[in-house]
DNA sequence: TGCTTGCCTGGAGTGCACTCCAGCGTTCTA
DNA sequence: TAGAACGCTGGAGTGCACTCCAGGCAAGCA
């Protein structure tokens, strides 16, 4: 493969932010779930479900069948969890991890949907700086308020 | 009551923006449900559920029983909306209507649920920015990496 | 050896925010 | 005056995103 970075096609998309702490180095990165589920502030049976419904890539097991977690997964679970913020539908990262699956030849349509979801999150902050400003006006009004019945009360 | 401007205790918090169109002057404001559900795109199912969960005053009736809601049903709507948008659950929204429909000694209690609303907002403003930010990089990422695989084809 | 802890599975249950339904009454238009 | 369109109610149903459960295996330790 010739796209650069240190990934690979299945998860060529790790760069969800800072590295989020106590972190094994790679090489020794096999975490259980419940350490996955205290490292990502889900819970155990979250992380089995998005396994189930292909949220998730195949995890590794041990040799008893427990699933055993890599750096790349946690990596993954950071951009679900940036893409949940955003209230993007669990159907539609699954649809993304679907693409990341598939290989190169789905690039393109990630991109879309990458720039698509970038555009609702500039809508979202801009609805949200709309309730803001609502907030604002109201929360003034109240202060306002809140002095006229004081200086009412001293009778 | 005392505290001036032209509003009462119902919904002294009228001010959720723009007029928002197609109102009627005030005094010859009556709407129908379905009026109201095309000016808020709710649905007349949904205007009655909020209702009946209190989250709505008690709406004016025709005399055959049909809803008649006023410009300050539409206004409170308003901000419903903008709250909802916020992320606040339901039971909030009914927690502060039930506050208004208390009367002036609520006030400081309405005062403090905004605030805190208010630093919620920030709060998902923040972290939606920080979802663009990564947006951002796994964009200009894929961007790279299609002009890459353009001039090039990997394995 | 037994006990506790952690993990496994498929499937059922939960809570939220609607959304729809049946069966009926009222209002409007032709 | 008929028929469509609109509205009413209580209660049931839906879709989403989990969340829990029962019953069982495997590893560590006392």
């Amino acid at each position: 493969m010739t796209v650069t970075e240190t990934t690979d096609t299945r998860t060529t998309d790790t760069c969800a932010g800072p590295p989020q702490g106590n972190r094994r180095p790679d090489g020794e990165d096999t975490y259980t779930i419940s350490e996955v589920a205290a490292l990502t502030g889900l819970t155990a049976h979250t992380l089995r479900w998005y396994e189930r419904i292909g949220l998730m890539p195949h995890i590794d097991r041990s040799h008893t069948g427990q699933r055993r977690y890599s750096n790349r997964d946690l990596d993954w679970l950071a951009l679900v969890g940036k893409l949940r913020l955003t209230g993007m539908p669990v159907a539609d990262m699954v649809r993304y991890a679907e693409l990341v699956r598939a290989g190169d030849h789905t690039y393109t349509e990630r991109f879309e949907l990458l720039k698509e979801t970038r555009e609702d999150v500039l809508a979202r902050i801009a609805e949200l700086q709309g309730t803001l400003a609502v907030l604002d006006r109201k929360i003034s009004f109240y202060a306002d308020a809140g002095r006229a019945l004081a200086s009412e009360r001293t009778r």
